[in-house]
RNA sequence: GCCCGAGUGGUGGAAUCGGUAGACACAAGGGAUUUAAAAUCCCUCGCUGGUUACAGCGUGCCGGUUCAAGUCCGGCCUCGGGUACCA
């Protein structure tokens, strides 16, 4: 094959520039839909546009890109796109603190990080980037929501946001410190206002069930997802108030402890808690209080379980006893039926409250052979009923039938399936998001936007010098005419999480005059390969599986699932310096900034100073960010390393799942190992034509190098395509080269095994390093593009070995090892074993028990 | 609080289905080359004892199952992600 010579220096900017230039001049990654080939949609989970790219991005993006290219040298028909997720908080926060608009903050960020992505050298099909701010993408959402509620799965409730009263402005959860506005430290309130909610509910149980068959998911993510939905079986039962007329509702999955039941909690918001705070002052104070609690899930966990008495009292439906209601701030009226009932002896939570507040404890439940000591704590185990009357002896198991069939039988209570699941609310009180399609008519009903008035734009020119939505604060935005009317539009927009429920399924079809071109989205559907952080498990990627599902059930697409396959990537992580200035503050110094002058006997970190010689205290590794001014840009590495490098030591570092700690000295490692590879190949390809391999005529040595080369084309495939490991990939390849550096070079075969080596190694790498093997492929004579090449494959006769090594152990110990033929029986390897030196040693004076023999592995011998 | 993970040499990690713990790198130490430095190449490198051979110990902690446990089971500890308006 002819060569073409090489320049012995590797200079990664000059072939990175070329090659990227290359596939865009030959549009090389732009797809369009072919029945010819298998086709393999990759998708990794698109950017907001913050500014930059991160780390984070760096890896996210990495991992998608070798997935990629590796499944197109399999000979697929590969779809990789990259867009935008464009609205966010963020934008509004740049706006505000620079006193201008979101849209030209986000559009310039596009801008930015699209050639760093570029830079990067991701094989993209940028004729289908899309940017969700964009009226040519979420017209589509807004039809597809007036849809959605014309279906029925769309509804209005009042529901409660964080209110900062002094900014009067709604606060996200994130903008809330220790119960405070993070702009001005006032008490934040609850507020409840109406909101628009989509019923996912409606879709739990398909939802938990199709976890069941999502096979190339992370367990990790499922589990997660069927502890989010939470299915729980229960009873649903009515208490009466005592001498009055009303009555409430609660839901337990506990039906066997109803007997233990002392008290019953309600809601601070409850109407029976709001009635008696009339007259019972006490009651009216907690209430208020109870406003000033913030909404978050882990916050309410954790509060001190405070409540009031209602002086209320409600009849036990079973016993007819007066049982007390209090109202408790743990109970949310957003929640169930905002009561529930209470069993000190047998829920922990409850133990607590009625401990606190001297309410009587009742012990029910007990082990089959004693009763339980509820002196310390509650006895949560299921077990057998006592001080239950007709229920006594029961175990929890048959109660729960036997109390549940009472109350059902005498129109007390229902047998009810209940979801922890609730409801999604996508209303936002905020400006830089898409507009809601609802109009309110003169006469106060509120229906969708008509759909030849959508889409319904979000001003761009707007000045945000404060916290308030531009589109509330003008009064005229709202104002339209709908059926001939005047009507007001709503000032609310959409979640956020809504746009990235269904950009996948757009990028199949970007430019469609529709939502989606059903023939192209169900040609490209579902994802293979989807790609993006743990820290989506349960929100953005079940809102994900639940929007295919309402595509699919209005006929747009007609897969169940929309990804096949999912890889959660962990975070990035690097050192973290700081030193303490004259006023006692931490100043934090980039690990870039800080020089490292000692390390301690065992090689740790012991002394470093930044550029101005302050000492600095170092802290470890923690995540990337701008508090700990740790966070490295990437462009500044590729700059200095190139985009090669950085893809490699981010696939080698750590397995795609784990945090990956990011270590310049490992970066240079990476660095070294493309330049002794770069060398590698130069010296061949300078060295002039090579001879065909003749497999038969090779010395054992060389046969054992090309089953080493084989070893690690079966290993690299495996480790990229099946396992996703791929640290242990490019482990594979340096070790393989390693061989390769002290094979000799003497003879033609020697030279045209190195031939084969070098053509199969550049495609191994080329899905992690791309420009690299473009130029190396080129340069070892081939006139077709790396891209149209085909994977290595496998010589199953060189994998052949004639002989094994088996360890032996005794007792489990290792005490030899041997080699043996590969065909060897059994009784072979024993007797060999026996006659080894220190085997005889451990087993001297025993007797042999037992023998066991891993055929071509291991061989223990139990003796004693 | 609750749900889900992770913890292995000085460091990142490997060990894929219960079968050789530490692959591959980084750092460190020693050497070669060099006028010198950088770069490159070679050697050593879990801990303890021992000149070596080798022996004992060793995968966060405590206990268990097994011929055999980093891997499985029970109980903890620490760190991380999520907790419904950050994305």
């Amino acid at each position: 094959m002819p060569k073409n010579l090489m320049q012995e220096q590797y200079n990664p900017s000059e072939i990175e520039a070329r090659v990227q230039q290359h596939w865009a001049d030959n549009k090389t990654f732009e797809v369009t839909e072919d029945n010819s080939k298998e086709k393999f949609y990759c998708l990794s989970m698109f950017p907001y546009p913050s500014g930059r790219l991160h780390m984070g991005h760096v890896r996210n993006y990495t991992i998608g890109d070798v997935v990629s290219r590796f499944q197109r040298l399999q000979g697929k028909n590969v779809l990789q796109p990259i867009g935008w997720d464009a609205f966010g908080l963020p934008a509004e926060n740049a706006a505000i603190k620079n006193k201008s608009a979101p849209a030209p903050w986000t559009y310039a960020n596009i801008n930015y990080m699209k050639n760093q992505l570029k830079m990067l050298g991701f094989g993209y099909d940028w004729s289908r980037e899309i940017a969700t701010c964009t009226p040519e993408y979420y017209r589509w959402e807004q039809w597809f929501f007036t849809k959605l509620y014309d279906k029925g799965l769309v509804y209005k409730k009042t529901s409660s946001v964080n209110w900062c009263p002094n900014d009067q402005t709604v606060l996200a959860n994130e903008q809330v410190v220790d119960g405070c506005c993070w702009r001005c430290d006032t008490k934040v309130e609850q507020k409840e206002i109406p909101q628009w909610f989509i019923k996912i509910t409606a879709y739990a149980e398909e939802l938990l069930n199709e976890i069941d068959n999502l096979d190339g998911w992370p367990e990790q993510v499922k589990a997660m997802q069927r502890n989010w939905i939470g299915r729980s079986e229960g009873l649903e039962m009515t208490f009466q108030v005592a001498d009055s007329n009303d009555s409430f509702d609660i839901y337990t999955t506990r039906p066997d402890t109803v007997m233990g039941v002392t008290y019953v909690a309600i809601a601070a918001g409850h109407p029976l808690a709001l009635k008696a705070a009339a007259n019972n002052p006490a009651l009216a104070t907690f209430i208020e209080e109870c406003k000033q609690s913030t909404a978050s899930e882990a916050d309410l966990a954790t509060m001190e379980k405070k409540g009031v008495a209602t002086g209320l009292y409600a009849i036990h439906p079973l016993t007819g006893d007066k049982v007390p209601v209090w109202a408790a701030n743990f109970v949310l009226m957003n929640y169930g039926t905002g009561a529930v009932m209470s069993v000190p002896g047998h829920d922990q939570r409850d133990y607590e409250f009625a401990t606190k507040y001297g309410l009587p404890i009742k012990a029910v439940i007990k082990a089959v052979d004693s009763e339980p000591d509820l002196s310390q704590a509650a006895f949560t185990d299921k077990g057998i009923l006592f001080n239950s009357g007709e229920f006594d002896g029961l175990t929890s198991e048959a109660a729960f039938n036997a109390i549940a069939d009472k109350l059902v039988s005498e129109g007390k209570g229902k047998r009810q399936v209940n979801f922890r699941l609730r409801d999604w609310g996508v209303s936002r009180q905020r400006y830089w998001g898409t507009p809601i399609p609802m109009v309110t008519m003169p006469d106060g009903s509120v229906i969708p936007t008509p759909a030849d008035q959508l889409p319904v734009i979000l001003p761009e020119e707007v000045v945000m010098d404060g916290v308030q939505s531009p589109i509330k604060a003008d009064k005229a935005w709202a104002k339209t005419t709908v059926n001939g009317q005047d009507a007001l539009r709503e000032t609310d927009t959409f979640d956020t999480f809504m746009e990235s429920s269904w950009y996948y399924a757009r990028y199949c079809s970007p430019k469609a005059n529709q939502m989606l071109d059903t023939d192209k989205a169900n040609y490209w559907l579902p994802v293979d390969q989807y790609i993006g952080g743990i820290e989506h498990a349960c929100m953005h990627l079940l809102y994900f599986r639940f929007f295919h599902k309402l595509l699919r059930d209005a006929g747009l697409v007609s897969s169940n699932e929309p990804a096949k396959r999912l890889l959660t990537q962990g975070m990035v992580l690097a050192d973290a310096f700081y030193y303490t200035d004259d006023k006692g503050a931490r100043i934090w110094v980039s690990p870039l900034d800080a020089e490292v002058l000692e390390r301690d006997d065992k090689g740790r970190i012991s002394k470093a100073v930044d550029k101005e010689g302050h000492e600095l205290v170092y802290t470890g590794m923690s995540k990337m960010s701008k508090s700990k001014n740790n966070g490295i840009d990437p462009q500044l590495m590729v700059e200095k390393y190139g985009a090669d490098t950085v893809r490699l030591f981010m696939m080698f570092a750590a397995p795609p799942e784990m945090t990956l700690e990011w270590q310049e000295s490992g970066v240079e490692g990476a660095h070294r190992f493309i330049k002794r590879l770069w060398k590698l190949a130069s010296d061949h390809i300078n060295a002039g034509a090579v001879t065909t391999l003749d497999i038969s005529s090779l010395s054992a040595d060389q046969k054992a190098l090309r089953r080493e080369l084989h070893k690690t084309i079966a290993k690299v495939t495996d480790d990229i395509g099946r396992r996703q490991m791929f640290n242990t990939a490019v482990a594979a390849v340096m070790e393989l080269m390693n061989n390769l550096q002290k094979a000799p070079q003497d003879t033609a075969q020697d030279r045209a095994l190195m031939d084969e080596a070098l053509s199969a190694m550049v495609r191994l790498l080329y899905p992690i390093t791309p420009h690299l093997s473009f130029s190396l492929w080129q340069a070892l004579g081939h006139a077709d593009d790396i891209e149209t090449a085909a994977w290595p494959e496998v010589d199953n006769e060189a994998l052949v070995e004639d002989s094994k090594l088996v360890v032996v152990q005794v007792n489990g110990k290792l005490r030899a090892k041997i080699t043996v033929a590969a065909d060897a029986e059994q009784s072979q390897v024993e007797a060999l074993a026996l006659a080894d030196e220190q085997v005889q040693k451990h087993t001297e004076g025993k007797t042999v028990r037992k023998v066991i023999y891993v055929p071509g592995k291991l061989l223990n011998i139990v003796a004693n």
